[in-house]
RNA sequence: GCGGAUGUGGUGAAAUUGGUAUACACGCCAGACUUAGGAUCUGGUGCCGCAAGGCGUGGAGGUUCAAGUCCUCUCAUCCGCACCA
């Protein structure tokens, strides 16, 4: 029979369907995996990147099915957010038809892919029955204080009169109108993330087990806690009288107080309040608040890239030397870190000290090192020794950290305090297409919560999105409502909810069963059976924000009462990206594969083994289009030769001292592809060597012609590689086995006995040649036989050393 | 700029974590079969060299009997930087 991936995929694939062969099961008593990838934004067509996740997820998915356990492997749609918008303007089509289009059409790619999700909890986060519950939590986060309004900067564009995202502000130009964007302060919800700071913290070790490190890392430094010295600097008079003695002092954070007798200037961030009033009551010149305009609208990347400082001609007093010390600007210093000031200390560290360089501003060393002296041109910033430091002298910098705190915790001039660069989650979007924030002004109310029951408040489907102003702001009707409070007037919040929100629970909603829906977000029992997720995959691009803000709503749940554990996700597997030509696949570059045309012309299976075989699943991915017809080759070999096996209902029982050498060696192989691929779903995810074990046991059962070897390897290959192919796996399976080998498999450790064993022979390690050794052969007869083999290198030299390492090779060290 | 990663044949990559570098595959070369081959099968293939041998894991140093793996410095590429998702 000729392999025909087309029509072969098509009647397993409806078999599937008409099966319900991947829909989990109610029974609670079942052991159970949850194997979750991360869902698509729906653009339109799914791209390799896609395929890449859910083939990893399917295949664990597969995996557990056959060992038995209950697979919950749903799917859903991201489907808010602004690429829908942008859609919209482009083509002057709706948002929502957009995105429930290209809904329809990426549900019938994962068909033909064969992914085994679980189709009757599919879901899309822009549906009613979603928007609904999540409106409800935001009430509840509202209600304990983790929700709140304050003013925030947001790019906004004057012509359009919009707010832009970052990606839609190019060369700090409106991407649709080129008009120079200013930063505008604009009141915005937040959520408190920051309250959860020390156990988002605190809970990263407990995920070291099945968390890659890197992300754990990342994380760690973006939550970025960090203790120091927290003080006033106080204004000379004359600064102070500048200033019509509004302020007398402003709070700077250092982690570094051992350098404090070092500090030479002290910088304040643009946005700090001190220049704002100065702007305000013309005390710079117009040139200089023009600068200070240019830096404010220059995005925090861009200024970082060069250190821009502006002197206010202040002076405040150094708080142990009573010395004057200058008041800067400087672009690089943060307003929303710590108090936006910082005290500089250009001798101790480096962005300090390039920008004392360049506006020439003088450098006090206060730290030697150890021994010898700190180099020339640059800060010292290692731990040493301090000098022109007071009563501190001589003290061990790192140490003297604890003293100089104490010293000013005892004067009542500054304390110890903890900062963290995690900063409040602002989650309003002056957009349309994403879940509307259930709050009303009122009048005479103020700002009011919805009624639970009035949920959802759902979006008006008459909008033209153009891209000039805020759609629902300029609704005609929409926003009008009564307060749900008193029965005024009242307005409608026009903000929706960033996108992050909804892929923040969106886990928890697929543990439901469709039925219970509309009644509940999810149950108790369905939570408490279905979470933890076991293995998450998904792209590392989402190693901090989406798992951050995942971590932090597991947490606000479990505070509302809504679930009992800490974190949401066991596993966690982070693929790389997909390239091509060395560049990430898009469609400007030209670069792309569509997954569809693939199909067609090789099949799913075909895609689905190239995308594991060519590269480990969190590196990247390069795509080669010969190798894709390498993968279709095996498949068809593979399919063709199932003609040597003979049908069975049951593995084929074989005497292995029986067989001969060819035959003997076959089976070993295919053992060890066995053993590697458990190996890959517990805890290595190399799917790739798995893979070319099993081409390597198919290269050897090539080499024999015993039916009962082949038939067997057929029946633990066809198992192990049905996660990876499913397709042809479940034809083979079936044509040969009634479909009873797609189960898990033992491993005969019988195979793995052998009696000899080679090992390689060095010379001052570098590999000369090789011997075969009994498996317990003792170290006498090895370097015995080692010196027969090598005994060409060793020719004149003396052997001043021997080493055996057991099961590997023998290293003479010789001399002469 | 800050944080995180990656770098091994012509190509994608492997190496049980300090122990025989290049498994498996693509490509290429040769052969077989064939009217034909962009099908299939068999064999070969790190580089230099006729050979002996030498060299070889981005680059430069170091530790070790032994380094792709550990240390120091350095270069290049990629990801994230809070309104892309």
């Amino acid at each position: 029979m000729e392999y025909n991936a087309q029509s072969l995929e098509k009647k397993w694939q409806e078999y599937w369907t008409n099966n319900r062969s991947f829909e989990p099961s109610e029974d609670f008593t079942k052991e159970k995996k949850y194997i979750l990838s991360m869902f698509p934004f729906p653009s339109g067509r799914l791209h390799m990147g896609h395929v890449r996740n859910y083939t990893l997820s399917d295949s664990f998915a597969r995996y557990y099915r056959q060992q038995g356990f209950n697979v919950l492997h749903p799917i859903g749609f991201d489907s808010f957010g602004m690429p829908a918008e942008n859609a919209a303007i482009k083509n002057a089509s709706h948002p929502k038809s957009w995105t429930y289009d290209n809904i329809n059409y990426m549900k019938a790619e994962f068909k033909t892919l064969g992914f085994s999700f679980s189709k009757e909890r599919e879901l899309a986060t822009s549906d009613e029955l979603y928007t609904k519950f999540e409106q409800s939590f935001i009430i509840d986060m509202f209600e304990k204080g983790l929700l709140y309004r304050k003013k925030g900067l947001l790019n906004w564009c004057p012509h359009d009169l919009t707010v832009l995202a970052n990606e839609q502000v190019v060369d700090g130009k409106c991407w649709r109108c080129d008009t120079a964007i200013v930063k505008k302060d604009m009141n915005q919800y937040y959520f408190k993330i920051t309250q959860y700071s020390d156990e988002l913290l605190a809970g990263l070790p407990k995920l070291e087990t099945g968390w890659p490190k890197q992300v754990l890392t990342m994380q760690e430094n973006w939550i970025g806690k960090s203790n120091g010295l927290e003080f006033d600097l106080f204004f000379d008079d004359k600064s102070k009288n500048k200033l019509n003695s509004k302020f007398e002092s402003f709070d700077v954070f250092t982690t570094r107080p051992d350098t404090i007798y070092g500090v030479s200037y002290t910088a304040l961030a643009p946005e700090h309040d001190i220049v704002t009033y100065m702007i305000e009551n013309s005390l710079l010149s117009q040139e200089i608040i023009s600068d200070i305009q240019k830096m404010k609208n220059t995005s925090s990347i861009d200024r970082q890239k060069e250190k821009l400082g502006i002197s206010l001609g202040l002076d405040v007093i150094h708080p142990l030397t009573r010395k004057k010390v200058p008041v800067w600007i400087a672009n690089f210093v943060l307003m929303d870190y710590g108090s936006g000031a910082v005290m500089a200390v250009p001798a101790h560290d480096d962005r300090d000290y390039d920008f004392a360089k360049k506006y020439n501003l003088s450098i006090n060393a206060v730290i030697k090192p150890f021994e010898g002296e700190a180099k020339v041109g640059k800060a010292y910033t290692e731990v040493g020794k301090l000098f022109n430091s007071g009563e501190f002298d001589g003290m061990n910098s790192k140490k003297s950290q604890y003293n100089i705190i104490k010293h000013f915790e005892e004067n009542n001039i500054g304390k110890k305090t903890t900062n963290y660069k995690l900063k409040d989650w602002g989650v309003s979007r002056q957009r349309y297409w994403g879940a509307p924030i259930p709050f009303v002004h009122c009048n005479s109310c103020g700002i009011v919560m919805e009624k639970k029951e009035n949920l959802p408040i759902s979006l008006p489907d008459d909008v033209k999105i153009t891209g000039e102003g805020n759609p629902l702001e300029k609704h005609p009707t929409w926003k009008y409502c009564a307060c749900p409070t008193c029965g005024g007037d009242a307005v409608r919040e026009t903000d929706t909810m960033d996108t992050f929100v909804e892929s923040s629970w969106y886990f928890l909603r697929f543990c439901a069963s469709k039925q219970n829906w509309e009644k509940e977000a999810f149950s108790e029992e369905q939570i408490k059976y279905w979470m933890k997720v076991d293995h998450y995959i998904g792209g590392i691009e989402h190693a901090i924000l989406h798992l951050l803000y995942a971590r932090f709503f597991t947490k606000v749940f479990r505070d509302l009462g809504y679930i009992e554990f800490d974190e949401p996700f066991e596993r966690l597997l982070t693929q790389g990206m997909v390239l091509k030509d060395g560049a990430k696949m898009s469609k400007s570059k030209g670069n792309t594969v569509d997954p569809d045309a693939l199909i067609e012309k090789y099949g799913a299976d075909t895609a689905r083994l190239f995308i594991l075989f060519a590269a480990p699943p969190t590196q990247e991915l390069e795509w080669n289009d010969s190798a894709v017809e390498g993968a279709y080759k095996f498949i068809k070999r593979f399919f063709d030769r199932s003609s040597n096996i003979v049908k069975t209902d049951t593995k084929p029982k074989i005497n292995h001292s029986s067989l001969n050498k060819d035959e003997k060696f076959a089976r070993k192989k295919v053992y060890e592809a066995l053993v590697r691929a458990n190996d890959v779903y517990n805890k290595k995810y190399t799917f790739n060597t798995m893979i070319a074990g099993v081409m390597e046991a198919m290269n050897a059962l090539n080499t024999q012609t015993n039916t009962d070897v082949w038939t067997e390897a057929y029946w633990i290959i066809a198992s192990i590689m049905e996660p990876i192919i499913p397709h042809v796996c479940w034809d083979i399976s079936s044509n040969y086995f009634s479909l009873n080998n797609l189960s898990k498999q033992n491993v005969l450790d019988e195979v793995f006995i052998e009696d000899s064993m080679t090992l390689g022979v060095s010379i001052n390690g570098k590999r000369r040649c090789e011997i075969r050794v009994k498996i317990d052969e003792n170290k006498d007869k090895i370097i015995e036989l080692a010196h027969e083999a090598a005994a060409k290198w060793l020719e004149g030299k003396t052997i001043v050393k021997e080493i055996v390492v057991p099961k590997k090779l023998v290293n003479l060290v010789v001399k002469g």
